[in-house]
DNA sequence: CAGGATGTCTAGCGTTGCTAGAGTGCCGTC
DNA sequence: GACGGCACTCTAGCAACGCTAGACATCCTG
């Protein structure tokens, strides 16, 4: 392979994160609807068709900011778990996390969790995700035959908390409280 | 007022109400991205305008079709409250009666709690709301002076199981295991 | 230096939510 | 009972959307 080809695959490489990053920030600063195949292309600086070069359509867009929020996620969570050893105080510090990581980054956590995607299970297919929702997992004894289960519930039980607050459906406030109730009533587990 | 402008709005009355359930079957059937306004338009066999005679827009027709949901839900917990009077077993029955409800109806649940409307706080503003959300608040005692912040936590669970498990990210079976596991850590508070 | 492949752009298609203005028919009044 | 006016509905069209075809330019290869 020429020493062109390669940089040309370099550049074509950087050009596909830019137009990950710049939906992203267009999303973070006007919401998702404001994301339109034009404003993406005029904010990268090329034409609509080169999008579709990249990614099979505004849709896979979506996924991939989501992919790499996934990640991001998931390194988020781990610094947390690894600040606190106790793992009682570990679980309390990650599902605090969790719902910083949502509230900081609401457009990001949407294209994540909320916008129709067709990301699945979160197993194989996308490991990102499996790794953040293994940091919830890891906060319990490996011996804990239920952990996976009890991830599950909490993971459902942040997830809600994140958008019904996000949406102003619960009162913003009370956050704090909110997540002290759930990890103490859910952390001390009868197996 | 005479009789005549009487029937006339008896008529637009019933087919403002056609409208929102010509909405709400085309999105069970078909999903809300097969809603357009030309679709169902011709599904209640008049042009597009006259949606707008109705409705402000697309969105407030999405929103019609929830508050409509709000009514139904808060209902089925209603009666899944009454048919226990064991208050432990009444939590779980509305908890069950909470899934089966987001499962059997996505679409309805869709527009109620997760596609982007402007219905805010569970409070005086949508009664039906905070109607369906008191079934679960009732399911506690009432001199439990901490019953509000419980129930806000278990509403955001079930929420959480019940989108995750819709949108394929946690394993669609063992919710009656996660239900058990929920009901079970919640409903024995320490107040 | 020509030929071909690669890559980008302009232009446009079909569909979306929504609206203006024409047209129609029904009502109440004289 | 004819008529003027009003309420109502429809046809037609706008701007913006996601996406694509085909022309054009640019660069590497033989």
């Amino acid at each position: 392979m020429s020493v062109v080809k390669e940089r040309r695959e370099r550049e074509r490489a950087q050009r596909h994160q830019l137009i990950i990053t710049a939906a992203r920030e267009l999303a973070e600063t006007e919401g998702w609807e404001a994301v339109t195949t034009r404003r993406l292309a005029e904010r990268v600086e090329y034409s609509q068709p080169v999008l579709y070069s990249h990614f099979s359509g505004k849709d896979a867009i979506v996924r991939a900011v989501a992919i790499d929020g996934f990640g991001e996620l998931a390194a988020h969570l781990r610094r947390a778990r690894l600040a606190d050893s106790e793992p009682r105080q570990a679980l309390h510090a990650v599902c605090r996390a969790y719902l910083d990581f949502a509230i900081e980054r609401p457009a990001l956590y949407q294209a994540m969790f909320v916008m129709p995607t067709d990301v699945k299970i979160a197993d194989a297919e996308t490991p990102q995700l499996r790794a953040a929702i293994d940091e919830i997992v890891s906060c319990f004894r490996p011996d804990n035959a239920r952990r996976e289960l009890f991830a599950e519930v909490i993971w459902s039980a942040l997830h809600g908390i994140a958008v019904l607050a996000d949406s102003g459906r619960i009162p913003p406030h009370r956050q704090e409280e909110r997540l002290d109730f759930l990890v103490t009533q859910l952390a001390d587990t009868p197996s």
